[in-house]
RNA sequence: GGCGGCAUAGCCAAGUGGUAAGGCAGCGGUCUGCAAAACCGCUAUUCACCAGUUCGAAUCUGGUUGCCGCCUCCA
């Protein structure tokens, strides 16, 4: 099928043709390592996590690259104000973005890179540049000279000479443009550094990426992601010098998602309002969460607030009872045929095919399932088998677009279970004394003593347990 | 000052030339002892505003207003 994908470089959406044919080579701007990771680094890393996945449901190898920034002013800096060293603080952060991204459901990338695994890289790629006169190196460090690279400012739509006028840059006089950055900066006493031809140093910022990107997926690749926030400076300053180094195009696509925000604000440190990952799987399901980040398209701004997560949560409890319902109609199916794909999957695929638009998407699958569902009132006991057929590929399709979009990968059953024991916890009460009261209920209701058993669920209520008089007996639901 | 984005029902949110997906909330109904779940019906003649292009615009063009982001580290 064609698929479109938004270019921030052309601003506009583009049918997407990979430069070898079924095969896509990708790049996605990891983490700098220097402190835990919020709702932020979560969308990021969700998008790609289901741009990757349906690539590859669609046929194509992907060859995903997601790397670590493990040295820069920042982790140096929060290392020596910890006491200490830089390796040591970035190991705690990658340690806990993995815990915090395998919570997520967020499978790893083909090739996880780190900074300093690629140094030898890097010094190859500044020695390239300076070779072709287009960086310079001053006092140990060595800066890439902007000017040198005519297209500098393509790709976040900025001409240098009108930067200059309002901007806020720190001057540096050995710079020979305020915009020259550095791609290698000299070790200041007690600094991790590394040997070079400039002395002992670290990589500058954006360096490292070119380094990485090129060394393991070559000098032009098909998609190059990340935030929208690093559009400019980060991006761009990998594009000039990368194309300055290589000599040829960089990246194909460029593709940014867009913020979370925080109660209608900007996340950010000085409001500390940040949100980290791990607090708020304290409060939600992981799989509410990945569906939060998926309901709006990539490219717009999100806000992460109470009522968009309860309505993320119901929309997950909507599918799970959906497939409940299922199980307990047909009974779990031995092997779920992921192959045989029906009109549900068609329809997903086509919302995803333009620029991975998640949205659509679920809107498609929330009507399935209200279809699926109306279905399965209108039979009754007595289900055809064309309905039953009907069914079942829906079924099949909902957990195709789970495999997809990393949700419902549970069990209903597991699903609703784990639901009851948070709200345990969250209560502080006995599952027994519950299952008591239902009992309790149930000979008031046998005795058809209603204003008892209404009291008994009214009671139960208070404490967000939600009972459902089923064919088959009473069971109880935790309402977050 | 420069660059860019957004404005769709009470709320969230798709839709980029052919006559407004979906979710939540609300109201009425089916089912139920009553509920819950599920389903049905109702809820924007209209897409910030003004002008233009077109047989036809939420969608394209120009302008106005409002909100937001980037230009400093940031997903």
């Amino acid at each position: 099928m064609k698929i479109k994908i938004y270019n921030t470089l052309t601003k506009q959406k583009e049918n997407f043709e990979t430069i070898e044919p079924q095969k896509v080579r990708m790049y996605v701007c990891g983490p700098t390592v220097y402190d835990s990771c919020h709702v932020g680094h979560a969308r990021s890393v969700v998008v790609f996590d289901v741009i990757v996945r349906f690539l590859r449901s669609q046929g194509f190898e992907v060859i995903y690259v997601r790397n670590f920034t493990d040295i820069d002013d920042k982790i140096i800096n929060r290392a020596n104000e910890l006491g200490i060293s830089a390796t040591e603080l970035a190991e705690k952060y990658i340690h806990e973005f993995y815990e915090d991204m395998d919570s997520l459901n967020v499978e790893r990338a083909t090739m996880e890179p780190r900074a300093t695994g690629y140094i030898r890289e890097i010094i190859g790629v500044i020695q390239l540049l300076i070779g072709k006169n287009m960086a310079y190196p001053v006092d140990g460090d060595v800066y890439f000279s902007v000017e040198s690279y005519p297209d500098y400012g393509k790709l976040s739509r900025r001409i240098l000479e009108d930067m200059e006028a309002g901007a806020r840059v720190a001057v540096d006089e050995r710079k020979k443009n305020p915009y020259d950055f550095a791609l290698w900066k000299t070790a200041k006493p007690g600094e991790p550094s590394w040997d070079s031809p400039w002395g002992k140093g670290r990589p500058g910022w954006h360096i490292e990426c070119t380094a990485m990107s090129s060394g393991l997926l070559g000098e032009t690749i098909d998609i190059h992601g990340g935030g929208k926030d690093l559009v400019f400076p980060h991006h761009e300053n990998e594009i000039a010098q990368s194309e300055a180094a290589f000599g040829k195009q960089f990246v194909k696509y460029w593709v940014h998602n867009g913020f979370v925000n925080i109660n209608q604000e900007k996340m950010s440190k000085s409001l500390g309002n940040f949100l980290l990952i791990r607090d708020i799987l304290k409060a939600y399901h992981p799989e509410i969460v990945r569906l939060f980040l998926l309901s709006n398209h990539y490219r717009s701004p999100i806000d992460f607030n109470e009522k968009a997560m309860e309505e993320a949560s119901g929309a997950l409890d909507r599918v799970y009872t959906f497939l409940e319902r299922v199980d307990r109609k047909f009974g779990i199916p031995s092997e779920t045929k992921l192959s045989s794909h029906g009109e549900l999957w068609r329809q997903f695929c086509e919302a995803m095919g333009d620029d991975f638009n998640t949205a659509q998407g679920l809107g498609i699958l929330f009507s399935t399932v209200r279809d699926l569902n109306r279905m399965l009132d209108a039979s009754g006991d007595q289900v055809s088998d064309q309905i039953a057929l009907s069914v079942r590929n829906g079924y099949s399709d909902v957990l195709s677009i789970g495999s997809i979009l990393g949700i419902f990968r549970q069990s209903p059953q597991s699903y609703f279970d784990q639901k009851r024991r948070a709200g345990l916890r969250k209560e502080s009460i006995d599952p027994g004394w519950i299952e008591v009261k239902i009992r309790e209920r149930t000979q008031a209701r046998a005795a058809k003593n209603w204003a008892e058993a209404d009291r008994i669920r009214d009671e139960l209520l208070e404490l967000n347990i939600i009972l459902e008089d089923r064919s088959e007996g009473t069971v109880w639901k935790y309402n977050d």
